[in-house]
RNA sequence: GGCGCGAUAGCAAAGCGGUUAUGCCGCGGCCUGCAAAGCCGUUUAGACCAGUUCGACUCUGGUUCGCGCCUCCA
């Protein structure tokens, strides 16, 4: 039985679906201004784990990550640029798609673009406004009420008073309470807007969610996922719109009658010495700068081998532990050839590993399943390991490419490589010991690393 | 200031009230012409102080330290 921590409830429950074999997951994901950064790179995969967990369970997974293409970094990044905002979001989704296919994270069942759903929030935001959960302002801009929601807070655990007392931003003339927010921005001159009851502007970002979800997902799903600094304000606000607009009393209610997610779920950040990864401190890596040093599926690794809601910390030397462990694996398909069949749940290693996903999804003790396995494959040569190996670590994207394709890489020079082995067989022969270490040596300072086994022998790059 | 999370061996990272986590590194052995890979064994743990318990890394309370959110952020 699958546990999830919610952070709704700030525990583990055990998961049960709206609908039973059915899943609706919605997820935050990028504002395309920009490259993806590590931390992207760790939403992505989380959840990508998430979902194909999910179906392996057996759910038919309805799984929806949205695109915000239009904000106030876009239309300034895009001015900057000279480009127009059309283009500018164009190419940094491609790169998206590019960086997220390298990390073997599959594409989500829809990926809505927040300029396809203005209709739906400008029909929200006149519900909120028709329900007295919003106003329009004198400036043209319409704000939700805070204070009529009386659930305000019960995501994030934060109190009004709270929030009102640690306020450290100036307080916006045109909001009735500082903690008002947004819900439609009116155009300033040369903006990119749409119309509206209020005027030319286009929306903030919470209600984007907010509409794309209800309209793709219902006004009751199942889980909301997203990185950990998105629970207030981004889904505090998202669920005081959806449920104020969905529900059909007025003043005063706290959303109970017409809850909008069952399962809250956040992932951890990416850390740089112990602080958080992210553009506004300067110490983002992107995914494809990591990658021009790392194999994917070695970033993948690195990412899965955590916890989802631990912090994980970036560093050159962690990667290359990953890749070392990430070997280990390899090395031990090496030379069996495995057929893609079911997985036995009943085998133990198996079932070992099925009660760690199913313990709020935890990756780093399925993949201790792994490596127990991999040691009984180097020692038993057993067929049914290793058939187990390779299955149990596709189910997490893991380990399915040939072994020689993650141990000896991209070849252009395997040839060589060959020749050489070669010549140092033809050596050994001979006992010329000299000589085949003399090659030996030759390959290790290129950055290959020869083995010698009973069916003879073989290399990978160090 | 308010709210929340965390502290595990050299590094990374889990479970668990009593029995080997796991990976990398180190050390010893087997294997090897020598290596590498692999196998076997092995050294390093549970921030600190109390309490509960026959027994605590695991539960409770406190202390210290670190991190996050309270503003755009994955």
């Amino acid at each position: 039985m699958l546990k999830i921590y919610n952070t709704l409830a700030r525990e583990k429950q055990t998961f049960t679906p709206i609908v039973a074999g059915k899943v609706s997951m919605y997820v935050c994901g990028m504002t395309v201004y920009d490259y993806c950064h590590l931390g992207h790179a760790r939403v992505m995969v989380v959840f990508d784990m998430v979902s194909r967990w999910l179906r392996a369970s057996g759910y038919a997974v309805t799984y929806v990550r949205n695109i915000t293409d239009i904000d106030d970094k876009i239309i300034k990044r895009a001015n900057e640029n000279n480009e127009t905002i059309a283009q500018l979001t164009q190419r940094f989704i491609d790169a998206m798609d590019e960086d997220s296919a390298k990390l073997g994270v599959l594409r989500p069942d829809v990926e809505p673009k927040a300029t396809e759903f203005v209709s739906g929030m400008l029909t929200m935001i006149a519900a909120l406004i028709d329900k007295g959960f919003a106003y329009p302002a004198a400036n043209g801009d319409v704000f939700y009420a805070v204070k009529n929601f009386e659930g305000y807070g019960k995501l994030s655990g934060k109190s009004l008073e709270d929030l009102r007392a640690g306020e450290r931003v100036e307080v916006d003339t045109f909001k009735k309470d500082p903690m008002d927010f947004v819900l439609w921005k009116a155009a300033k001159p040369g903006e990119p807007s749409w119309d509206s009851p209020w005027g030319k502007g286009r929306p903030g970002w919470h209600i984007e969610c907010s509409a794309m979800s209800s309209q793709l997902l219902g006004e009751h799903f199942d889980i909301h996922g997203g990185g950990q600094d998105l629970q207030f304000p981004h889904h505090e606000n998202e669920i005081a719109q959806s449920e104020a607009a969905h529900g059909e009393a007025a003043h005063g209610h706290d959303g109970a009658s017409c809850q909008m997610v069952n399962y809250w779920m956040h992932n951890g950040f990416v850390r740089v010495d112990d602080e958080k990864m992210s553009k506004s401190l300067g110490n983002f890596f992107t995914i494809r700068t990591v990658l021009e040093k790392y194999d994917a599926e070695v970033v993948r690794f690195f990412i899965l081998r955590a916890h989802y809601r631990s912090p994980l910390n970036y560093s050159d030397q962690h990667l290359d532990d990953a890749k070392l462990a990430l070997t280990r694996l390899y090395t031990a398909l090496r030379g069996h050839h495995v057929s893609d069949s079911m997985v036995d749940w009943q085998h133990p290693q198996a079932a070992r590993f099925k009660d760690a996903m199913n313990d709020d999804f935890n990756t780093p003790e399925a993949m201790a399943v792994l490596f127990d396995l991999a040691n009984e494959v180097n020692k038993t040569k057993s067929q049914e390991a290793t058939g187990l190996l390779k299955n149990l670590a596709g189910v997490l994207g893991l380990l399915q490419r040939k072994p020689d394709d993650f141990l000896q890489g991209e070849a252009s020079d395997a040839l060589d490589v060959e020749r050489l082995i070669q010549a140092r067989l033809t050596a050994k022969k001979n006992k010329n010991f000299v000589e085949a270490d003399a090659i030996r040596k030759q390959l290790a300072d290129a950055g290959v690393v020869l083995e010698d086994t009973p069916q003879g022998t073989t290399w990978r790059r160090a």
